[in-house]
DNA sequence: GGATATGTAACCATGTTACATATATAACAG
DNA sequence: CTGTTATATATGTAACATGGTTACATATCC
């Protein structure tokens, strides 16, 4: 009630599309395994990616040429797409990561900020 | 040319009512200061706040109830709407710090990932 | 039936661009 | 001194693109 606004999940821009090159760029996987692999890791804390969120991006990814897949054929599994990074991919993966050390020094002010403010302890 | 995919420019999911609150919460101003004074910390780095992008949000940041404005008028000058922030902007600065905080483990795995592969110099 | 596996349609929030408007003041032309 | 013009100050909206999320739908393997 009375209208607290809460903020998303997040704070990284392009955070789904970040995690799924960070891992993806280490080893080619299929979407359900990347999700459970993400959701163990301890990267997303308390957040969760949903089936919805990864396939979505995926498929998204892919359009834009960061991404391609190859469908797998087990016997006695599901078929399952298997993504790989492409060159421009692991670029982006780059482009997103340099752009967030760009801005640590801002990162840092704000949390400086709040530690001066808000909070006493250390 | 050959679509090379280019990251938009800040990495950090609502930096622009981030910083806008971050400055106002100091002490009220009104907008156009307001850009004056983001553009020429040293915060954006490279980046500017267009006026469009800041009245914009400065507009929905008022309909949310995270900022107030009233108009002045002083003599001899151009009239402007003066902000500030409200007891719910500072809860949401707050809580858009501490999830940036949360996630600073990310942050620094996500950098070192890219120093080990991407640059040899430290 | 539950775990594995993939997917889309629709929505909402946010950042951005491209415009539109208006006043105060300095500079210059006549 | 008066009129014009350019620039700085000041505010704003419409429209679009992107990205994250929700709510579903489907299918197979055990």
């Amino acid at each position: 009630m009375h209208g607290v606004y809460v903020m998303s999940a997040f704070p990284i821009k392009n955070w789904v599309t970040l995690v799924i090159l960070r891992v993806l760029v280490e080893s080619p996987v299929h979407g359900y395994k990347l999700m459970e692999t993400l959701n163990e890791s301890g990267y997303l804390v308390d957040a969760r990616i949903e089936t919805g969120t990864l396939y979505t991006t995926l498929r998204r990814l892919e359009k834009k040429g960061l991404l391609v897949s190859n469908w797998e054929n087990p016997p006695n599994e599901k078929r399952r797409r298997v993504y790989k990074v492409t060159e421009a991919g692991e670029h982006y993966l780059k482009e997103i990561i340099e752009s967030i050390m760009q801005r640590r020094t801002m990162i840092e002010d704000m949390v400086s900020f709040y530690r001066k403010n808000y909070s006493q302890n250390i």
